[in-house]
DNA sequence: AATTGAACAAATGACCTAAAAGTTCAATTT
DNA sequence: AAATTGAACTTTTAGGTCATTTGTTCAATT
């Protein structure tokens, strides 16, 4: 049941607009005429699209979360190696809200599109792909010999539950002050630990390859 | 201007019994009449003691904290090598509110006791202490060459952050189904991070001492 | 110093109502 | 047929009133 091309492109501008409107003045505050108005359109039409404002809501949210991961996955298919693929990953997820500055008023508008509380996670197939990118680079560094990783599975939630908890502290409640510091910070430890040794350079690559005792 | 044993032992009582009714009903629900019947006084004479309701529920909840504390404090102190007084620090902390009924209630009937917000944070006071104790084991393993930190001040911090995001996710969200899977896999990579190598062994000591390329 | 109890002040919840917003749909346009 | 309209209809919300509960004060008492 392929839709118009027609259809298609309506329902872009539909997310775009609405997305706007919502990441101004909030879901309670954005009306359905309002939406409506800004598509040139009555608000009668709107429910041609989507079946309920809330539905539009959920959408709407759910594409810009498509979008970013998009970004994300080309990100860390321009990289490699499993230990260039996290990094680059990590970077992309966080600089792509870093510089979404309508991405940023809908989460400060509504911070639980973010949760680490999973039965509340209103996006769970969005957060599926995510652990999902992080799995699959988990999995290429046990596969390589770059990582050591007991309990994937395990690791993958944690990191995940990880990189929740930096969305939420940065962009949610806006403790910026020192991100960029933490975040490496966080980077250095997950891939390195807190555990000597370790040659005191940063570029993750040329460690230490001799087993154990 | 020491106070009366006397008036301490009340204190003492005070937020004992306080601390039991407003985990069992929440802020609101608990009156200063119920707190006043359970300690066979009247509501006025509360007002002895503390200076209003919120405050006798802050003091309440700061020193519950308090005595949590203490508790981890002296697991640590039990262990010598930084690493072991990392483990003991994770598990007695998180160990302490597993066994404890009256905490986790109270947490869920006021889940914003911990936050991962700062300024937000009602109790800093006692989460500076609590990042103190990390910073600490932090500090004693640089010095002794246990631990490669770069920027101890940033990675406790995240330490500190990751420990609150257990905490919320085990004892508020009621996340529980695989809490201490989760736990040991967090322990393991802040330990000794994603990256080969590292001998399949978990007991964390007995590591490769090898000085970097 | 610690406690009481009555008096007073503030907060809450229940109820009401008008306005605003969400939703439906038969008719109309593209 | 797909897309859109606009009026009718339903649901939700914001605001106001009021009785009741709860929080707070304080002069008197132990």
């Amino acid at each position: 049941m392929a839709q118009t091309a027609k259809k298609d492109e309506k329902q872009y501008q539909l997310y775009r607009d609405a997305l706007n409107l919502f990441a101004e003045y909030g879901y309670k505050k954005t009306t359905v005429a309002d939406v409506a108005d800004r598509l040139g359109m009555t608000k009668g039409n709107i429910y041609f699209y989507v079946k309920n404002k809330k539905e539009l809501y959920h959408r709407t949210i759910h594409w810009a979360l498509t979008q970013w991961q998009d970004h994300v996955r080309s990100a860390v298919a321009g990289q490699t190696t499993a230990p260039d693929r996290f990094n680059a990953m990590a970077e992309a997820a966080l600089g792509y809200i870093e510089g979404n500055k309508v991405f940023r008023r809908l989460l400060i508008r509504d911070p639980e599109i973010f949760t680490l509380d999973r039965d509340r996670d209103r996006f769970p197939e969005a957060n599926r792909a995510a652990r999902q990118i992080i799995r699959d680079i988990l999995d290429q560094g046990i596969r390589e010999g770059a990582f050591t990783v007991r309990d994937p599975e395990a690791a993958t939630e944690y990191l995940f539950s990880i990189y929740m908890m930096f969305l939420i502290q940065t962009f949610v409640y806006l403790d910026k002050k020192d991100f960029r510091r933490i975040f490496a910070s966080a980077l250095a430890l997950n891939l390195g630990g807190l555990s000597s040794p370790r040659p005191p350079k940063e570029t993750s690559h040329d460690r230490c390859h001799v087993k154990g005792p």
